[in-house]
DNA sequence: AACTCTAGGGAACGATCGTTCTCCGGTCAA
DNA sequence: TTGACCGGAGAACGATCGTTCCCTAGAGTT
């Protein structure tokens, strides 16, 4: 049974002293692309044990148990999802295009070949049902973007309900996305999102 | 343990010579409830079978497994989405008023007290990763919503890119009103769409 | 070399799942 | 009354899950 003493032949490949940050990341990146590409209660620990290279000890000694690890990595899907908005949006300088930066975003994410829809849509329809701290998690993401693109709204001097609808249509175009796998839902997204900013901003 | 013999307080109270029909209708209408309610790992077979008022033998005498109640349920609710949507839009005759008339619909659906997002959303986040079965299904209905709309909108003579601007206003306002719990989505999904509608009409 | 400590591999555990099987009471024909 | 049959209740089964525990190999210290 002990014939290969290789100890993690696709970890990082560190001594023994790892600092325990890395480990961390290392479980969530994996169980992020897991549960992301199949669903939350379709993988288990061991196997998500497997993909990270971590023994079963080491993963329970850095998370408290399965739900601890699934907020965690929705944390982490929070914080990509701020970074890839803000980095599409940082790029322009004008606000109407800063507002339709998100569809550009939303264009290059729904091209990834891997792109499975909103990963707190699909925990909240999983999980939220059973899961408060899901459903939370979900309602705090869903809110801080709404709270992103009312500032945006705000600095065109444009009425809060542009913002509504600009949200509708980022959301709409995600799931839409995700079950037809048409990509250009974010296109069709961002054409609406140009009449509705351009009747949102006409002077009266 | 035997000390309440009813044998089913909530049923039909049928004798015992029910029509196998009616036998299927109840376990999908039960099943639609605690699938949509907590979601569908959530829900195992026995409290299906406890809430229906069957019994197993007769569950799987009706059902080939869960899987077939699965699909059966979503089957359920595309029809209970089709005659939703035909009876809001029938209200009204002119074009323009058709299409408003779905996000009417959205609006009393939001307000139900039970509402947690469309069932397709949902079992597709939760299983679509996995069950192929349950992705076509899925994508069978937001297809046919499609047309559905395609239709309507050939028949205002607006350019079919309005049509698939409405419906990911529609599915981001379910998404959204089922995370956030605020039904007021669909009063801006219809405020949103009167401006496109407006635009995609408005003439050259 | 002997001892201590750590951590990993994986068996073990209890719970739960979907599904099947067994028993048994009731019903109807003869 | 007897016997055949039907369906309900729920035990049983095998698989899988999240979680814990045990055993042991190896590193470090004296």
């Amino acid at each position: 049974m002990n014939s290969h003493e290789i100890p993690s032949p696709s970890g990082p490949a560190a001594p023994t002293g790892e600092d325990t940050g890395s480990v961390r990341d290392t479980v969530v990146e994996a169980a992020d692309r897991l549960f992301y590409e199949r669903g939350i209660q379709q993988v288990g620990m061991d196997e998500l044990r497997a993909a990270a290279g971590v023994s079963l000890k080491r993963l329970y000694a850095e998370f408290e148990g399965k739900d601890a690890i699934v907020l965690a990595v929705l944390r982490r899907r929070h914080a990509m999802w701020v970074r890839g908005i803000d980095d599409a949006v940082d790029r322009h300088h004008d606000g109407r295009e800063k507002l339709l930066g998100i569809f550009d975003f939303l264009a290059t994410w729904f091209a990834t070949d891997d792109f499975r829809g909103c990963a707190f849509i699909n925990a909240f329809g999983e999980l939220g049902g059973t899961s408060e701290r899901v459903a939370q998690a979900a309602r705090e993401h869903k809110q801080s973007f709404q709270v992103y693109v009312d500032g945006l709204v705000a600095d065109l001097g444009a009425p809060e309900t542009l913002a509504r609808q600009l949200v509708l249509l980022a959301e709409g175009a995600q799931t839409t996305s995700a079950i037809t796998g048409d990509p250009t839902a974010a296109h069709h997204a961002r054409e609406a999102a140009e009449v509705l900013i351009s009747a949102a901003t006409a002077p009266a």
